[in-house]
DNA sequence: TATCTATATTCGTTAAAATGAATATAGAGA
DNA sequence: TCTCTATATTCATTTTAACGAATATAGATA
């Protein structure tokens, strides 16, 4: 059960949730996704840190980076099952689209250094 | 997302999850859900509000009595899947089973007189 | 070694949610 | 009408989560 609330309390903020619809379509890295939210750095790490904790997310070094994606769901089913619904859920949400709309433009594309070099 | 977010808070409290399992065997009334929990009959009746203003749950009065039950997730497709998800989620929780062992001598029965009275 | 950069953590403060006690309301029955 | 019962609501308090600022850490580069 406490796995259970944990999950559910983890997928009850608006920024995790962005972040999760971010995942969905490409790893990030924590300045990518503070630039994507304009949220301080501190703030970006601390919620990867909540969605790594309940197996929502994993994140893995590379060099200075870390590169944060999208659990494949096989610790536990209701974050699987969550994150399969997620998939579809909140597509037509007005800062979800506004978010991935701009995404292009912060998404790792061999000039991560421009991104978060600031 | 409001909606959402609404949802995922409602699911992330231990007593209203136990609610909701306790309600896929039976419509209850307040004062059974009260003293299946254990808690003071104005908790009970805070905790099935919040689940009935996300959707999760609808009470329906008769005479004295509102009896709860589940939605059956017409109106949201979030809530349908969750409580489509809840049914076989959480039955091997020992809380949970332990609830749902008490509920014969709480459901009503015909005597929800007794029980409520105190 | 010294420095720079991305990320993580701590700490004090603020906002939000949960709780308990007391009270209010609605409807049934005498 | 008066009373009793189930349910709902208010309010003050406590607990919990979110937030910002400052700082710490790890690893890369010079």
């Amino acid at each position: 059960m406490d796995q259970f609330v944990k999950i559910m309390k983890a997928l009850a903020d608006p920024s995790r949730l962005k972040i999760i619809k971010m995942l969905q379509h490409k790893p990030l890295c924590v300045c990518e996704i503070q630039k994507a939210l304009d949220i301080p750095q501190p703030t970006a790490s601390r919620q990867l840190k909540i969605l790594e904790d309940t197996g929502l997310a994993v994140g893995r070094k590379s060099g200075l980076w870390v590169n944060y994606n999208l659990a494949d769901g096989s610790d536990s089913p209701y974050s699987a099952m969550l994150l399969g619904g997620l998939r579809h859920w909140l597509e037509d949400d007005p800062e979800i689209v506004r978010m991935v709309n701009k995404l292009p433009a912060i998404k790792y594309s061999g000039r991560r250094e421009d991104i978060c070099k600031e």
